[in-house]
DNA sequence: AAGAGTTTTGAAAGCGCTTTCAATTTCGTG
DNA sequence: CACGAAATTGAAAGCGCTTTCAAAACTCTT
């Protein structure tokens, strides 16, 4: 049985390919009577027009492009895979469909380009932007709309040339910072990202402004930067465990490695929430939360899943109306308190 | 500035439409000096062909599908990331493309069918396959090329009607188990998957089996199936440690699981590889692993990244030769010792 | 009952490519 | 130099849809 066309569905129903087009598609001139007639036999034969054919009629794709950078041999990190199921989730409820690339950094421009001339995408999410990242400058050139994850320049906040949505990392580290603070922490060393990416940068900027706010020194051996996985957590915390004056709090910019941490203070007989006491970030990584329980980490929430789903919206809406206006949204993240930390013992 | 169709191509070399077409698919009948042109001009011009164009005149779409069937909020998990990047990168090499698409449970079989129905996909791979899956019984009526990656059906392993790669996952916890045997241990916990997953299945089978080789009696509350989590493995080592009469060595599935006992274990003042054994399989996940040094775990190995890349393999070929002869692979793990096992104390 | 206005339908022209088949050019050979 | 064979090129017909524009079928007025 070969696949029924547009031009069966007509023949079959004795109407005009024009009027069965229509009529599926919802246009008002067509009586609902006949709307109904249409659908009915369309259900029927199995119906279904063929995705090229209409791509190639409207010049529009209905496909957003995701393209991940593997350098080497680091690839998707978890964090990405819940923010493109965020994504993907409202790709599905809007009837776009999601193509997922994988290109070595040193072909990653050249992706972009071939996906937006081959048209095969109406649009990009772009992740993890760094500054004055290139990528930015080719999707201006190539007038293809795009949303980034993250912002890519410092400073001049609103008046990023481009649309994006962030989450406020100063601002959340802030907060986390304040918090440690109001609970007595005065030692407090910052596990942080890699600060070539602003996330990192700006969390960093929140933590010490927390710290000059409250007139607390602040050890510069105990600011680093560093991989974001339980393994450099552990090998990072450990290095500052074995001290004889040690931090009495630490404050992490992920959750991995703050399992990480976790684990290098197990080992050394500390438990978190007593001995020593740890916030991080929390990106609410599916599978590792049990919503039902006390939370195992004091952290800054904010989902990834969801910042993908909204940004999704954000390109939809974007591609929909022309005119690129240029939207921008900035989340907060929310400090929830779990076991990880307490006030400190006097 | 508009885009350059074939047409603006061919009138700019003042070849008929045809003649670039072929020149720039490298069919045999065009001179290499033509071709050299033709190609020359396509560059200048910045030509690249509209794949919707395309892919309408061949009737291939040169796209994979993969559907991830989201259940409430549980979403992607890191496994899938890494399967995903390496059956990605397999596609970029051969110009095929990735559509990705999350359905919800309920809707993963209409998706399918969607998919198909639109001649958006030219062939699927089939993820995380349950006894008897529905997916496989449609895909088949559909007639659409798959690979399961797993096996979807007990027994009669050769003469599965469809194409699957898999890891041998019997064999690897019985070799597991006979390392831990050898070591001496005999108090085994195992920590597994959910076992109406094939391959969770065929673990405890291979574990059983190297117990009965052994002589050995299973503890049945000691064989636990329950979720690959951090915070399970956290929970079910806990239970375990906590009992009086413990296991000396925990066979678990899953690295994530892993890390979730070491935890456990060190919040006891238990340390892996000295006074508690631990042996897991790992599917070799980037951003765990720091190929540098000594792993953490004693393992069974087998990377689950190259195991897309293999699968993607697979489909291209299926696809390529239409006759759909059903190739299978199955996979070997590796042991690899650690730093989590060691000899049962006497 | 005719004319104007309003719905509803359809013929046909694309969208940008591949590919069949026929036409043209080039080549080798007697 | 002529002639058949081989290599190279091109015109045109799709692929299956959307959409423009014109025609046909109604619905009201007067």
């Amino acid at each position: 049985m070969k696949k029924t066309s547009l031009k069966d569905l007509a023949l079959h129903l004795g109407l005009s390919q024009t009027t069965v087009s229509r009529g599926l598609a919802d246009y008002p001139e067509v009586t609902a009577a006949t709307k109904k007639r249409i659908k009915d036999a369309a259900a029927l034969l199995n119906y279904a027009p063929s995705s090229s054919a209409q791509k190639l009629a409207m010049g529009r794709s209905f496909t957003i492009g995701h393209i991940v950078g593997l350098s080497d041999h680091i690839t998707i990190n978890p964090l990405y895979a819940d923010f493109i199921a965020g994504a993907g989730e409202t790709y599905a409820t809007h009837g776009y469909d999601m193509l997922l690339s994988m290109a070595s950094k040193d072909k990653e421009l050249e992706t972009y380009r071939n996906l937006t001339n081959a048209q095969k995408v109406d649009g990009f999410i772009l992740s993890e932007p760094v500054p004055n990242d290139p990528r930015i400058d080719l999707l201006q050139k190539l007038k293809v709309p795009f949303v980034v994850h993250g912002r890519a320049h410092e400073g001049a906040d609103d008046a990023l040339p481009y649309a994006w949505l962030d989450v406020n990392n100063k601002q959340g580290f802030l907060q986390a910072t304040r918090y440690l603070l109001s609970l007595g922490h005065r030692d407090i060393a910052l596990i942080n990202g890699i600060e070539s990416f602003n996330f990192a940068l700006q969390r960093r900027r929140g933590f010490e402004a927390a710290m000059a706010e409250a007139n607390t020194p602040i050890s510069r051996e105990w600011m680093i930067a560093t991989d974001m996985s339980e393994q450099a957590g552990f090998e990072t915390a450990t290095a500052l465990l074995v001290r004889k004056n040690r931090p009495s709090a630490i404050i992490c910019s992920s959750f991995l490695a703050a399992l990480g941490i976790q684990r290098a203070a197990g080992q050394r007989g500390l438990k978190l929430g007593r001995d020593i006491s740890v916030i991080c970030w929390d990106d609410c990584l599916s599978g590792f939360h049990e919503a039902t329980k006390e939370p195992l980490f004091t952290a800054m929430q904010s989902s990834i899943f969801s910042a993908g789903s909204m940004i999704a919206e954000m390109l939809i809406e974007q591609i929909a109306q022309q005119t690129p206006l240029i939207k921008t949204n900035l989340l907060e993240a929310k400090l929830v308190v779990g076991q990880s930390t307490s006030a400190i013992s006097t």
